[in-house]
DNA sequence: AGCACGCCGACT
DNA sequence: GTCGGCGTGCTC
């Protein structure tokens, strides 16, 4: 007797596919086995979400049959489908394409003997270093300070999801370490999940790890999950993982979707970071998922940060008696750990410099004193390259980008003009291509010029051993090539440089003992961006490069560490939170103007981004669809007797900031409502109303939903 | 998304 | 005459 089993297969939602595929088999299949099933002319893999009786199918319907079982592979719990298909129906696309995408995608051409061989091989190294840990070795751990301890204990006894709002160097990790230990202790299979926004930050976390857990429960306890793994380590750690072998899982936003069965404890550290957003394919948040997965799981959740973001503060706020108590527990760790203190800031007024100063002689004179006194420096400016535009004194041509809105950067070290959007490189020309002028100039600076000027005004500097000043770089130029960055890292840590320059990249989690002035050349960009998220991302960044500062305990009271910052706006309240190191009064501030604008956290919202060659194609297509979202909301029961921003509103279709990347054209469209179960529910009525209108749109090449977007 | 089919331009 | 460009349409 044949059933009919619906399966999930890598198809996008707005293909006509969106949905299961139903399939024909001699017998019934737990949800969650993989399967190979036919799709067209090809054969793909699919993951089961459910077995029916084929009776009930209209008469007629000829199905095709599944391909073949994946033998031997324990099925994925129903509760990762349960959060493949809310993370898919959150985020508008497919369960199929959320599904398979979480899957390692070497697992995707494995038949069941090869399966066996891996699995074979897993269980083999596991049981042969089984000895290897011993439940008598314990690795040193450091003492708890009072607030730590608290905060452990209010962790293990009460129920979160956790804010752990500690300052840098406050010792969240320690903390984290605890748990995880208290956990694998207390039961003997629970797995442990950590987070860490970047791949750059994993090494390090690794190490942490190891060090501390290795001894007692075994390396081979201990996975990564990152894009930085190849294929068959992906799979390996996948498998460990999916078999409960791995009972710490180590990873990147991507880890979050992986299959954990026996998940407890999900750690979400800088929890703020943008980088938990992915920004292609599933745009889904991994800390927003890390809630959902640990109320769904049972798992204790932690999300960590010294500048959480408004919405993870907004969702702590403690509430008021009577009222319903807040989405998380906010537990707070103040002290920094050790005798560094947290730098001092000092603003320097840059309208009180002449004009086109770019390092005013008081930092200079400051950086001077730390690399004489054997300290380090950063410096950070948030611009890689040279000089960011090159034009023509006479005729005014600007190095634009032939193919993108943007101009074309100078990269010196190899004299070309690169756009930073599309990859157009040629070599810098040596006369204007507009009027053939010999005479081009530069309009601004990058980390690559820094390095440059600073060789020259430091020229004459020494170290306390007699040495030149000793300068480094920084970005994503100097560290293209594999394992540059932590080898970069390595002789800052050596104390091979004095004076390191870099972007943002040098600001996050790296642990810089020697560091006793950072210094932010020009943030003001981010005060009056456009982007109302802007500030929130300055003040997290300056507060985390702080942090970079001052862990040595040779910074004392008498020689504390600094943080410069060379502004237009020294009074700006974002500076003035800064210098006291409020991060509550800036958050207080950030939201009483986002409460008054109605922005998120007080508002859920949602993009409609499309693209075509022409920008007016693009355009059309989003107004359109705004027409067909209004007569949608016309027809919700109740909708249209709601006042002024108490429902759902389409704003204009309106160019992207970066219009035109590759010669593409590319416009975007926001929808704001006042819940998100609202915003949910348009969304998922209106999404297949978008793709019937893309059918009458046809210039249009692309269109996506993008919601909670993280930057606008 | 793949993958096929199909209908027009420059190559042996 | 074929190789190959990517427009259009279909996949349980």
């Amino acid at each position: 007797m044949a059933v009919l089993i619906s399966v999930l297969v890598q198809t996008p939602a707005h293909s006509g596919l969106g949905g299961a595929l139903h399939y024909e088999h001699t017998q019934g299949l737990p949800v969650g086995t993989l399967v190979r099933v036919p799709l067209g002319q090809r054969e793909t893999m699919g993951v089961v979400v459910s077995t029916e009786d084929a009776g009930s199918l209209p008469e007629g319907t000829q199905l095709r049959a599944i391909a073949g079982v994946l033998e031997g592979l324990t099925p994925l719990h129903e509760r990762w489908v349960t959060l493949i298909d809310f993370a898919a129906h959150y985020y508008q696309r497919s369960p199929g394409e959320v599904a398979l995408s979480a899957l390692p995608p070497a697992l995707r051409d494995l038949d069941s003997t090869q399966l066996a061989r891996r699995l074979n091989k897993l269980h083999a190294h596991a049981t042969s270093s089984v000895d290897e840990a011993s439940p008598q070795t314990t690795a040193v751990r450091p003492e708890l300070t009072a607030e730590q301890a608290q905060a452990f204990e209010q962790i293990q006894t009460e129920p979160g999801p956790f804010l752990l709002f500690g300052s840098t160097g406050s010792g969240k990790t320690e903390v984290y370490l605890r748990c995880v230990e208290a956990l694998l202790e207390q039961d003997d299979s629970a797995q442990a999940l950590l987070m860490v926004p970047e791949i750059n930050l994993t090494p390090q976390l690794e190490a942490r790890v190891h060090e501390r857990l290795a001894p007692r429960w075994g390396s081979q306890a201990i996975v990564s999950m990152h894009s930085g793994l190849t294929p068959a380590q992906r799979l390996r750690s996948w498998l460990s993982a999916h078999s409960g072998q791995a009972r710490i899982i180590l990873g990147t936003r991507m880890a979050i979707l992986a299959s954990m069965p026996h998940l407890k404890l999900i750690v979400v550290d800088e929890e703020h970071d943008p980088s938990y957003k992915q920004q292609e394919g599933a745009r889904y948040s991994a800390r927003d998922l890390a809630v959902y997965r640990g109320r769904l799981d049972q798992a204790r959740v932690i999300l960590g940060s010294a500048t959480p973001s408004l919405e993870s503060w907004q969702h702590s706020e403690p509430a008021a008696p009577g009222d319903k108590p807040p989405r998380y527990r906010r537990v707070a760790m103040p002290s920094r750990i050790g005798q560094g203190a947290l730098p001092q800031v000092r603003r320097v007024d840059m309208n009180l410099q002449p004009r086109q100063t770019v390092f005013s002689g008081v930092l200079l004179d400051a950086m001077r004193e730390r690399v004489r006194g054997g300290e380090q420096v950063l410096v950070l400016l948030n611009r890689r390259g040279y000089s960011p535009v090159l034009h023509c004194r006479s005729c005014g041509w600007k190095s634009e980008c032939a193919h993108c809105s943007a101009f074309r950067v100078f990269h010196k070290v190899d004299r070309t003009l690169r756009c930073h959007h599309c990859g157009l490189t040629d070599r810098v020309p040596r006369h204007c291509p507009g009027c053939g002028d010999a005479d081009l100039g530069m309009l601004g600076r990058g980390t690559e010029m820094l390095e440059e000027q600073l060789a020259e005004l430091l020229t004459g500097l020494t170290r306390p051993d007699g040495q030149a000043v000793r300068i480094g770089r920084i970005d994503a130029d100097s560290t293209r090539l594999q394992g540059a960055l932590e080898q970069q890292l390595a002789q800052v840590h050596a104390g091979d440089v004095d004076i390191l320059v870099g972007t943002q990249m040098i600001a996050k989690g790296h642990d810089f003992r020697r560091v006793g002035l950072v210094a932010a050349l020009d943030p003001d960009g981010a005060l009056f961006s456009s982007d109302f998220r802007a500030p929130e991302r300055l003040f997290a960044l300056l507060m985390q490069a702080g942090g970079r500062a001052g862990r040595d305990a040779a910074l004392t009271r008498e020689n504390p560490s600094e943080l410069w910052v060379q502004t237009f706006h020294p009074q700006h309240p974002l500076f003035e939170a800064l210098r006291e190191h409020d991060y509550p009064a800036f958050a207080r501030q950030q939201l009483e103007e986002r409460a008054q604008a109605g922005m998120p956290p007080f508002s859920a919202q949602a993009l409609v981004r499309a693209e075509a060659r022409q920008q007016e194609a693009a355009q059309a297509f989003l107004n359109a669809a705004r027409e067909a979202g209004e007569a949608l909301l016309s027809d919700m029961p109740g909708h249209a007797d709601l006042g002024p921003g108490e429902g759902l509103t389409l704003f204009a279709a309106v160019p992207m900031s970066l219009q035109r990347v590759a010669n593409v054209e590319r416009a975007q469209m926001l929808i704001e409502s006042p819940s998100r179960a609202m915003l949910q529910r348009f969304l998922t009525q209106w999404h297949p109303v978008l793709h019937h209108l893309r059918q009458q749109h046809r210039p249009v090449i692309r269109w996506a939903v993008d919601v909670d977007p993280q930057s606008i």
